[in-house]
DNA sequence: AAATGTAATCTACAACTGTAAACGAAAGAA
DNA sequence: TTCTTTCGTTTACAGTTGTAGATTACATTT
């Protein structure tokens, strides 16, 4: 298991790539170039671009076959969605994520088997559940006096 | 209701000024700097120019004071998580998603008032929850043939 | 060996981001 | 009224990202 908290950053346009190389397993640089000219208008140079940089950051790593280059991901998609979305909650209202949460699970498209492990997952927490969550945005103890996270403010 | 899937980007770095007026509703660049500076070793300038870019993109608005600015947000803050939320994952494979949110619910704390609109929004939806959610990685119909997204490659 | 076709790398460049100094205007102090 | 503080705006600058042309290196064909 990867260490969560120190994925290399990964931009929309690497995410492309790197969905194409994780399905495949492995791929070279031409097929990610057909795969992906039929999703994005990217030029053969704008995808090899990003797949130098994906292997600059550590992201991808290449193995010589030939001619050519094979691409492998050096991390799973799931250790970089899992370090992503952690990423980005950080950055909410501890208060809140819950509430972020509930829209997610109502609007994408979730399997039987998912709602099921998720169902789980929920039970094991709810008995040691505390029964609020303390909004983290200001500094130091002035939460009680000053949050007016409960309102929310132009909506 | 905002039109969560044309928020303006918000980066990190702003994330953390509009976190603040969002707790305190409103905000002088004054409060903002001091509390930002209890959390962050940024300069006041730096804080400023944050608060320009923000005014710019349309996030926050300001009425004069006296002397000075109060800024307001022009968008909620649940307004604001679902649209980044759900722009990340729509960046994911959609076969695991549901793993994604899987991690997030085990390891953020959260409310047993949160846990408890979970399970009603899961309760919901798995009457009607397909079987699988195909991956959409790749273009066409090439995920039967092709997809290795089952096994998790280099973890 | 010369020409041609690919693959990979280098260079480029504008927009955005993090970070902050410099500048100008207005308000309060001397 | 002049000096100083305060607040906002402009300018700056390096690093990242999106996007891609130019160039080089090697293999294949003539």
């Amino acid at each position: 298991m990867n260490d969560t908290n120190t994925i290399e950053e990964i931009t929309p346009a690497e995410w492309e790539v790197m969905r194409i190389i994780w399905t495949l397993g492995q791929a070279s640089a031409h097929q990610v170039i057909d795969l992906l000219q039929q999703k994005r208008d990217w030029s053969d140079s704008t995808i090899k671009t990003l797949l130098g940089r994906l292997v600059k950051k550590g992201l991808l790593e290449t193995s010589k076959d030939g001619r050519s280059f094979i691409y492998k991901p050096l991390i799973s998609e799931t250790a970089a969605m899992n370090g992503t979305a952690s990423q980005l909650f950080s950055h909410l209202c501890a208060m809140k994520r819950g509430k972020t949460l509930v829209e997610l699970i109502e609007t994408l498209p979730l399997s039987r088997g998912d709602i099921e492990t998720l169902q789980a997952a929920l039970a094991k927490k709810l008995p040691d559940a505390p029964e609020m969550v303390d909004c983290d945005c200001l500094p130091g103890g002035m939460q009680e006096t000053d949050c007016n996270c409960k309102e929310d403010h132009h909506d």
